[in-house]
DNA sequence: GATGAATGAGCGTTCATTCAT
DNA sequence: GATGAATGAACGCTCATTCAT
């Protein structure tokens, strides 16, 4: 597709902003900062964004469509259900942990009111929870996933908790590989954390027999 | 009316902080409107508080300590680790579901910064993490859970999912019953989402040749 | 004379102010910090002050009625204008040698506006000039003081170096004896600072063509 | 108009901000006034000055600056120390009765508190000093002034009695020209208060003798 | 008289956005 | 397209003063 000449610029412009963001804040950060990290005129970000806001709405969705896209080419790649749900949470992570920056605007900063995450959440955010969805649905049609559990409650689970690990990444100050992290959560994922023979919350010890 | 200090006043403030910062967001809150929510004049806030970032630090200080002491007290009353993560579970969504405004301050407007989110994960949610830990630990010594599961990833996992469980709930225009969920969540949790038999992510059924 | 017994109070109170005020500054001092000082409430100083600018009025009348007072008696000891002269220089200069502090408050937080100075000046100040003013014209009338110089212009020229040796003693960082000045200051006041024999500006040696 | 920088509007803004100071005082100056008196957007000040506090340091340092060079430039013109004394009080009274306002900022609004004063004593004032000790010091050395008074008396004394004209012709409502004092000034200066005859202090009329 | 909690008006400054060049 | 000087709305906080106790 051919692209104008300045479209570096625009380019430029985000990955400034990235930077700003992730360093200041949404809100404490300067577009004047973003503009000379991007070595353009304060005035010239206008002529490709609408405003601060739409910074922060255009790299969400430029980030996610990307990700998105290479979450479904990478799917169709294994087979089962759980080995799908095992790439989704690979490149999950990994997405996330090759750029702490991005990581944490879309953790952090794209978080910053109801808002924003409303229509985040009504947008690219609702296409990857529909891959999941999909996933899941296929894994319980084909019975290697638990027909009866509620495909919502299990999707946010996933997401929820590759969420949390990124969150948890960025916040601490080791520098540990955050994609190390697939195996275990989809194991978890998958089998639970109860040892076999006592799974279930309402299975309890044989000595305990009484108790309801 | 006494012009004794304390009366009600610091709770009138905080209340309507929470209102007025799950309207507004905390950036686009004026103290002003706080002031005028609480019936108090402006200047009153500061002799509770210390300026507007305090009045949010001060709420969650003081949701979570309250949280914290109730779930431990609960926790007592169960034997089991299942049955102590359901309780978490459980106590988790319902203090959330109870009040909307507080959810979205906890689930929102706490996390607009990497400096707040350093700050709260360093006092009161550590301290969550570790009531989490230390049930898994216990589980794990008594053969109830999976011994060769890291703990720091269940801990953050379980968290994960409830707190994804949350936010959604927020963002959700329909009213169900937020602690309905803790059930779904536990038991898969506990269980996990591969059926019996197709465990695990790397087992794939013998023939697994024309899966798609 | 007898004095409530909370006259103590209002005492403390404008010492407590004089100390505070040379500290901060009029504007930057705190009512509350003056209260604190002086060992009272807040509210307690609207007692026996109308408000803060009254507590800087309240001093300029008080420590200008007892030093004028004072200078008159002393003037009565001595008998002529030019000794007069001395006293007035002496007076003055031990008077604000004594209280850096108070000379700080006469010298720089009184004259902090028109309106403060225009005040004082129609108030204490003119007496002061008055008593000056009354001094040279004695002078002038029996002979010792030139009769043909503008009374006001002697009158505002003495004091006005008198007030420049107590300005620049309070800006200055070494502890000198103000009162030491007089000597000096009124010698030259009274003789002059040119040599005899070319003084006066416009007498210029005959044959000037060779000075320097 | 012109986009381009520093066109005319630093002048109006300090020009605007002499008005301004001269008729609230520093304090009650409101920046807002002053931006609309100079017909630029508040913000526009702040391209210019770091702040209110900054207007009043320029204006001090711009004026000073200018001053100091033309008493200078005018002193080289005459070759005597009494008649450079005449020039440098000349100059002094004329440059601050030309612009009333101007000079109530000097005589007023700069003596604001110890902060401005040592500021002002230590940069310009210190070289307007310097100037006028040298002029004494040439004098002393040629024999034109007595060379046995302190110089930094002597410096202060005049300085005291022109400041104290100046302070004098902006607190009087009549409007009589600051400059003609000049003459009056200098010649007591030079030539003393006393008669001839009678000079010194410590001299006193034959009559007097007992008196101590 | 004394207290001190409560009041609420008041303002310097920042910074996203515009638009003449 | 690009620039960057100019704009001006917006607000957290302070503190002199009041007044119920």
């Amino acid at each position: 597709m051919a692209r104008r000449r300045s479209d570096d610029k625009r380019e430029r412009i985000l990955q400034a902003a990235v930077k700003v963001f992730a360093k200041k804040g949404y809100f404490a950060a300067r577009v004047s900062e973003i503009a000379s990290k991007a070595a353009v005129a304060d005035g010239t970000i206008y002529l490709y964004f609408k405003g601060k806001e739409d910074l922060l709405v255009s790299l969400f969705d430029e980030v996610m469509k990307e990700h998105i896209e290479q979450a479904r080419a990478e799917l169709a790649l294994v087979p089962t259900a759980p080995e799908k749900l095992r790439v989704i949470a690979e490149h999950h992570l990994r997405a996330m942990g090759q750029n702490r920056d991005l990581a944490v605007v879309f953790q952090v900063e794209l978080r910053q009111s109801t808002k924003f995450m409303e229509r985040f959440t009504a947008s690219w955010l609702q296409d990857y929870f529909s891959l999941m969805s999909a996933v899941i649905e296929d894994g319980q049609k084909d019975g290697s996933l638990r027909p009866e559990l509620p495909r919502k409650v299990v999707v946010k689970a996933l997401f929820g908790a590759l969420d949390e690990m990124v969150t948890s990444w960025i916040l601490s100050r080791r520098d540990y590989d955050l994609d190390k992290l697939a195996a275990p959560v989809v194991d978890l994922f998958l089998r639970g954390a109860a040892s076999t023979g006592t799974r279930g919350p309402t299975r309890r010890p044989a000595l305990a027999g009484t108790a309801s």
